[in-house]
Parts: structure tokens; sequence; C-alpha cells
DNA sequence: GAGTCAGCGGTTTTT
DNA sequence: CCGCTGACTC
């Protein structure tokens, strides 16, 4: 093997690359080199002789295990390794573990991974009156908190946590009995496990003795105590990520995993990434200045080693129509002198912001790409096949069961479904039990003897299918279609050429997994993309559109970001966090390596109404317009504000006098107490 | 049970 | 403005 891969990293990379035992920060910076950092260290492990079977990889995304993958594999002689290093997402360990110690918590490990959008439908079932987002939320919370049911019972002071806390059980109960496992059970069951079987906790601890975690600031809490009971005989943990990058707090991440790592983890070498080799120093001047307004940071300065160059603008324009034109002129323009549509992108906060956008470039003949819109698992007719195959291969799926019931239509309603859903409770059996076993006039009871001679019809040919589908998995398919007629019900839909396309492709796909895979049944495909999101293609040659969200990882030539209007970014307003929002645009500005354009608009069209809107206090604060005139100079001080002074920087308010128009305030800028007029003052 | 229409609410997204 | 939900009719 060459060892000569160390060679092409800088020192700081070099010193993080070669570190072996105790646990590692590795803060690096956005464009600092951060893959090719790890993905050395993994190769430079095994050329000294560890065992390749005994490094663990972590990251959050499918896409981020595939290109480190490859990273990795290129550096190493593939002759040496016999069993090559795990390196998957979180959920993917996770599932991977419970599809061997399943049985600690006695369950089965036959069970089924339901998405967001299965938790949605079994929560609404349970209760049709709470609010779902909130729903979703806080048991998604209660997950990662570690608090059962009962605790969060317990726990809940308001009516409206312990009616919460109430589906929350109830939800529970219905994944045990259906063994549906959801995204926040992957990493949670496991923990489960882990904390139960203390001698098997020590067991994978000691198999997987060197662990390595990519984006450690989008962590939350359940996956920090998760990694401590792997690291618990070692602490050889190594972790990468950019305080200044984490953008998920509203899904549950906690930035102080990475504030704190140094303390959760003794004895922490901590190495900092600070050279880009991404953007021009202009661009990181502004990316800089932006966030050293934020206070909860560990603080680090982006160093350039490109030149400088006359790589920012910013845009003011009347309103979207006006901001588009200008967009749709330089794209144009750097089409004509030769530059690559892949070379481009265009970044919003709100999606919403893509519409005019798009109606421009369509009207310019640009072809663009919107990344991020609705993913092909989450289509209704792919959701569809899901539920059918769900059902082949878990009959407990009372779920998916109800999905397709009618589905072609085949006269079973809503009313029917409840009759069942009924039955299904009182008998304590699932309703493919019941349809299975119950005498055809036992069944017309319940259901009427109508809907039961269509309901014996159906189970029947489901029966039909299972027997092929254990004979034949490639039959299996066609015999589906032949069956249930489902392809060709969307004959005469008026989307039904798209929704056909995408039942063929789900097909081709499936057919390729079975050949791929002969030993591989059904089962395993099911849970294989449950945890999949298709990574779309980056060939096409096309100007991209996406939030900034979506942007994270990625870097473009030429970058616009659109929409810098308060209230649009930031967003501002109850769950947001200020902080954040800046944390959002320091990614965005991140993403551009040689020209950066940031555009504002005066009104804008929104939600049915034109609102007038003032542009956003990250221009002034990136430096790229003076600040301070749409300030609000009248606004209200309290103490705890978070204010700006040209000359002594950032500091909190401890008191605030009000003095005629103005506040006296007292400011505490980082232990130095100041008096000083509210006028002199930027609020944050 | 299936189709139609008014009314409501509308950051960010991966697994 | 646009897409989804739920009440209402055939």
């Amino acid at each position: 093997m060459s060892n000569n891969f160390l060679s092409s990293l800088n020192d700081s990379q070099k010193n993080a690359a070669q570190h072996i035992d105790g646990s590692l920060l590795i803060l690096a910076g956005a464009g600092s080199g951060k893959t090719k950092t790890i993905t050395t260290r993994l190769a430079y492990l095994i050329s000294i002789g560890i065992d390749p079977a005994s490094i663990l990889t972590l990251t959050f995304t499918n896409k981020a295990a595939t290109e480190m993958r490859d990273r990795a594999y290129s550096l190493i002689d593939p002759s040496m390794v016999n069993t090559p290093p795990l390196l998957c997402t979180f959920h993917k360990f996770g599932l991977l573990l419970l599809k061997f110690y399943m049985s600690e918590l006695d369950r089965k490990n036959n069970f089924i991974i339901i998405d967001t959008d299965d938790k949605k439908r079994i929560l609404k079932s349970i209760d049709k009156d709470l609010p779902l987002p909130l729903l979703t939320s806080e048991i998604s919370k209660y997950k990662n908190s570690i608090l059962s049911p009962t605790e969060a019972k317990a726990a809940a002071q308001l009516k409206l946590y312990q009616q919460i806390a109430d589906v929350y059980e109830k939800y529970e109960n219905y994944l045990q009995k259906n063994n549906l496992v959801d995204f926040d059970d992957l990493l949670l069951l496991p923990y489960k496990i882990l904390c139960k079987n203390e001698k098997l906790a020590n067991e994978l601890s000691e198999k997987y003795k060197y662990i390595m975690v990519d984006e450690y600031q989008d962590t939350n809490e359940l996956q920090y105590k998760l990694l401590r009971k792997l690291c618990s005989t070692h602490n050889n943990l190594c972790v990468v990520g950019d305080d200044d990058q984490s953008i998920y707090g509203w899904r549950g991440a906690t930035i102080r995993n990475i504030l704190n790592f140094t303390e959760h983890f003794e004895n922490t070498k901590v190495v900092k990434l600070e050279e880009n080799y991404r953007s021009t120093t202009t661009i990181l001047n502004h990316a800089n200045q932006l966030i050293e307004h934020n206070r909860d940071r560990l603080g680090k300065t982006l160093i350039g080693t490109r030149v400088d160059g006359n790589s920012v603008k910013v845009y003011e324009s009347s309103d979207e129509n006006e901001e588009t034109r200008k967009i749709v002129e330089d794209v144009k323009k750097l089409l004509l002198s030769g530059e690559k549509a892949s070379d481009i992108a265009i970044l919003f906060r709100v999606n919403a912001l893509s519409r005019s956008l798009e109606e421009g470039f369509n009207k310019a003949g640009l072809s663009y790409k919107l990344v991020g819109g609705m993913k092909f698992y989450e289509r209704a007719e792919i959701k569809d096949l899901i539920a059918y195959f769900r059902i082949l291969t878990n009959n407990n799926d009372n779920f998916s069961l109800k999905r397709i019931i009618n589905k072609p239509k085949r006269g079973i309603g809503k009313t029917t479904i409840d009759k069942l859903d009924a039955k299904s409770i009182e008998t304590k059996k699932p309703i493919f039990q019941l349809l299975e076993e119950l005498e055809p006039d036992e069944l017309s009871q319940v259901v009427g003897k109508k809907n039961s001679r269509t309901l014996k019809v159906f189970m029947a040919s489901v029966m039909d299918l299972k027997e092929t589908l254990e004979e034949s998995k490639m039959r299996f398919l066609d015999s589906f279609e032949d069956t249930f007629d489902y392809r060709s019900s969307y004959d005469n839909a008026p989307d039904g050429f798209d929704r056909q396309a995408n039942i063929d492709e789900f097909y081709g796909y499936i057919r390729d997994y079975f050949i791929q895979h002969p030993h591989l049944g059904l089962e395993d495909f099911l849970n294989e993309i449950a945890l999949e999101s298709e990574n779309s293609e980056f060939s096409d040659d096309m100007v991209s559109m996406m939030s900034i969200h979506a942007s994270k990882g990625l870097e473009y030539k030429h970058l616009f970001i659109i929409g810098l209007e308060e209230g649009f970014f930031p967003i501002i307003g109850d769950g947001s966090d200020i902080e954040e929002e800046r944390r959002l645009g320091y990614v965005a500005i991140t993403r551009a390596m040689d020209n950066l354009t940031m555009s504002f608009v005066h009104s804008r069209f929104y939600k049915g109404k034109r609102a007038s809107l003032s542009k956003s206090r990250f221009l002034s604060e990136s430096g790229l317009i003076k600040g301070s005139l749409t300030i609000e100079k009248n606004s209200t001080y309290k103490k705890g504000d978070l204010v700006k002074h040209k000359i002594f920087g950032m500091g909190r308010v401890q008191k605030a006098v009000k003095a005629g128009k103005d506040y006296k305030l007292t400011i505490n800028f980082s232990g130095q107490r100041r008096d000083i007029l509210s006028s002199f003052i930027e609020k944050m």
C-alpha cells in the first residue's frame, strides 16, 4: 500500500489524519478538506495494521456515506483488506444492530421501517384533533430524550402535553403490535438494547474500537448517548464538524454536542481546519464577518488560500420580477462566456421563492433543476406499491393493508375500514388475519355481504401472490400486476403517464435488486429503500435552484442567494433561532467559489399578498452594505437583548432605562460594562 | 362510496 | 396564490 496519501494534506489535516488513540475533535470549517481528512485517517489506520473491521464510520446521509466510501477505497489497496470497514449512516447502523439483537427487546427482527408519512397517518388515526406537526415533533423529542410514554405523562404539566403523551403511548403500542419501527427507533431501540445488556454493549464497543462521526454538529442527544455506549471501552472517538454550520436545530440536533465535546470526552485533542480551499478571500471575509455575530460558537476563522477577487455583488430590486430579470441576465452572460450551467446555483431560505425564478427561467428558455422537490419514494403510487409489498411480508401491518385495501378502487370505503378496525381491536387480531380466518358469512356480519365477497376475493389474490413470491421472486412482480392491475388503474388518470413511468421505474428497480442480491428477499428490499432517499444524479448540465439546507456540502463557482429580506432570511418569529439563521447565511455564502451575488427586494408577492420588506440584517452584518439605515431605531430594549456597537462590538443588555426617545443601556461587552445610548447601538 | 367545492394555512428536511 | 382537508351531495 502506498503511504503517500498523507503527502497531499496540510499540517493540520495530517495531524488529524494520523491521530490514533483517544478522542479527537476536528473542527473543520467550510471547504477545509473535511472529507479528505477523515477518509485519509481511515486509510491511515488501516495502513498501520488496524483491523478494518474494527473501524466504524457514521454519517447522516447516504450521499455522504457513498462519497466517503468511494474516496476511502481509492486510498486503500483493496487486496490488503479482508473485511471492508463499516461506513454507513447512523440509521443504517441502528438497523443492522436491530436485525441482530431485536430479540433482546422481546421483539421479532422481521419488523418494517415506517417513514415520516406513515408515522403521520398512524398518529392521525389515533388522534385527529391535536395538531399533527406538534405531535410528530414532540414524540420525536420524547424518543430522542429516551422518555417512555409513562415518563412523558408524568412530566407533562399542561393538559395539552398530557394528551400528547397519551397519543405517544398509543402510538408506541401500535408500533409494537404491528412490529413497526420508526426512524427514531432505529437509534432508540439499539440504545435500549445496549443499556439492557451490558455484556453485549461491551462486546460491541470492543468490536468497534475506532469510531468516526461526520457532521457531528448535527447529532442529537440520543446519537450522543449511543456513541457514548459504543466508546465505553476505549474512548477512540473521532468526530468532524463545524459548529458554525449547525442548521438542523429545528429537528432535534443539538449544537451543544459539538460545543461541549471536550467536556463530554476526556483528554480530547482538538484540531482546527481553518484553511479554506474553496472560496475567494473576499467571499470568505464576508462569511467570517457574518458569523462573528454569533455568540454560541467555538470560534474559528476561515483563512483564504485563494486570491482576492472582486467577487461579491449585492442586487437591490423593487420586486421579485426585477430580481429574476437580473439573475436571468447574469446566468445568460455566464453561459455565453462558456461557463457550465452546473457551476451555477441559486439559493433561497424558503422554497416558495423559487416560483418567480422558475417562471423567469422558463420564459428565457433556460433549463434548470429544482433540487429537493417531491421524492420518488414519497409519491403516492410508489407508496401504494410499497404498502402492497409490505403486507406480503408482514401480515401484522394493518396500516399498509388499509392503505391499499381500496386501491385500485374496489368499493371498500371508510365505513368498512372502520368496521374492520373495530373488529380488529375487539378480537386483538390484525385485519389481515381477520380477513383470512373469518368465514364468508362471519365476515358478512361485520362488513355486509357485498364487501365480504369483495374482501374474500382480495384476500385470495393476496394469498396466491404470497405463494408465488415464495416460489419465485422474479415471477412475483408479473403476477402482482396480473392480479391487481395496479399500473393499469392509472390508464385514464390525468397524471397517469407520469405515474405509470414511476411505477415502471420502481418495478425495474426491484428486478434489478433481486438480480444483484439473489439471496435477499422482498423484505430486505423494503428495509433497504426505507433508509434511502434517491441520490439525484448530478450529471445533467443545468443551473440548480435549491434551499440553503439542500445546498449543504455542495459548492458552486457562481452563486446567487436571493430573498435577503427580514422575514424571509432571516425568518423571524417564534420557533426561529436567529443564530441558526445566521449559520444558514454562513453556509450559504461559503458555498460560493468564485462569484457571489446576494439579492434583496423591496416587495414580494407571497401567500397571495404583496408585502413590502426591508433588507436583511445579514447584508450589513456581513459587511456587504452600510447598515444601520434600515435598522429600526425606535425599537425597545430589554435585559438580555443582543446588541452591537461600532467600536465595542457585540454585547448583551443588562439594564435598560428609558431616556426620552432613546434608552440608556448598560451593556456587557464580553465582561466590560458600559453605559451607552441606544441610538449608538444596533439591535441584533 | 365517490366526486366536488369552500375554507384554511402555508420555514427549513434526512433518516 | 396554491394545495390539502373535510363537509356536502349524488
